[in-house]
DNA sequence: GGTAGGTTACCGACCGGTAGGTAGCACTGG
DNA sequence: CCAGTGCTACCTACCGGTCGGTAACCTACC
């Protein structure tokens, strides 16, 4: 046992950091949180603090990316190899919504909450990824479509009005509710997929296979 | 109009007071903007601020209270006398998405932005308000259900989502973007309300339901 | 093995600046 | 006169950030 007990391992160290910042920041908002509290929460000073960081933006900034690489691998990573765009989406809602409620990562909801603090280039940065989850929503959109699986709808406005189901809910939802977060995703899912599911008259745009296969309708169980 | 010229009438200046604050609010965030810059931006000093109002949490108050008569003046009063609930529903989307995308009220984004904000008694009167609003929309949905009008869905789920559609417009939206503000609405009254008709059982309930044509698709948006 | 040199992680004290808020005086119109 | 309104001047507390210093460890070389 020379020192493998002891030595934080530095990125291990700053990874800590960067969750208790978030735990705080997420609960008092950016401008509310100061660094004497985070260093606090560090149980550290706020000189020692800032051994491991430049400064209070660029920290938030780390935050972000960090709640990025989290959402990629909870989410997007589960999704993005799967064939039918529709599962696609339903794997989306499902994992996302999780991601939202399950206060596992307060760095996410500091994104969606924060999603105007940052300026300039790390702005830019954050913004494109984010961008990319939005194309990667819309093109399945797109290609459900395309496949006749769905009557066609504006992929954008059918993109921004999937994320804001899920994503809106970090405003609104509480662990102890009546809502399970289960119940929710299966709510949601069962509200907006199926009413895209093309309608009898509706003719396939450019015929290809139009199965119409129905998904089961997950039973929404009580209002509770 | 006994002196209607000079004399900004108390009740004026108050609320010129609140819609500049509610300007600078919305653009810097409540934590960030101090009084000194509201002050400066009434052209007035900070001391004569606070004149006016008692202390920077009663100013938010009064400004989430003041957005709050604000929507209940364009979006609610303009609805809750519609007989139908899903043209209720329809014209809940539309004016609310109106309000979010035109920046006459900045109030009303703060509201949104700031849900965490406020506590105590102040956080507790709002949220009550906001809730009159949730039930509002639950109620449309369960009367349409009760009606036959939609297939069976989780009101609460419903309202939520339809909520976390047209709000969350507020962190993408650019009014000079590809996408108008009707097409937003239209595009999400479309998504949302036309999968909802009972399919399996009830006829054609579109009695005085227009058609709902479909939005043309317009390339890309900009994301957030 | 001992020690010199370098590095990491952290601290106490402090910087200039600004936060929210207030006391008291001066101007104004009625 | 006086109530309403706004100002100058000022308070204390705290902000984000930096300084010089140091205890503890790692490595290298003799």
């Amino acid at each position: 046992m020379t020192q493998s007990g002891r030595r934080p391992d530095e990125g291990e160290r700053y990874r800590a950091i960067l969750e208790t910042a978030a735990r705080l920041i997420c609960e008092r908002g950016y401008e509310g949180t100061s660094m004497q509290e985070i260093a606090a929460a560090c149980r550290m000073t706020k000189a020692g603090l800032y051994h491991h960081i430049q400064n209070k933006e660029q920290l938030l900034f780390a935050i972000m990316n960090y709640g990025m690489d989290v959402f990629e691998e909870q989410v997007l990573a589960h999704v993005q190899d799967v064939a039918d765009p529709l599962e696609r989406l339903r794997g989306c809602m499902r994992h996302n919504i999780h991601l939202v409620t399950r206060g596992c990562s307060k760095e996410v909801i500091i994104i969606l909450h924060e999603h105007a603090t940052l300026t300039g280039e790390p702005r830019e940065f954050i913004d494109r990824r984010k961008k990319r989850y939005v194309r990667f929503l819309e093109e399945a959109f797109a290609e459900a479509t395309r496949q006749g699986l769905i009557r066609p709808v504006d992929p954008t406005v059918a993109a921004f009005s999937f994320l804001g189901m899920i994503l809106w809910v970090y405003k609104w939802f509480k662990p102890d509710g009546r809502l399970t977060d289960d119940q929710i995703a299966d709510g949601m899912v069962d509200l907006l997929l199926p009413g895209l599911f093309a309608q009898a008259s509706a003719p396939a745009p450019d015929s290809g296979v139009a199965p119409l296969r129905v998904v089961p309708r997950t039973a929404t169980g009580d209002a509770s």
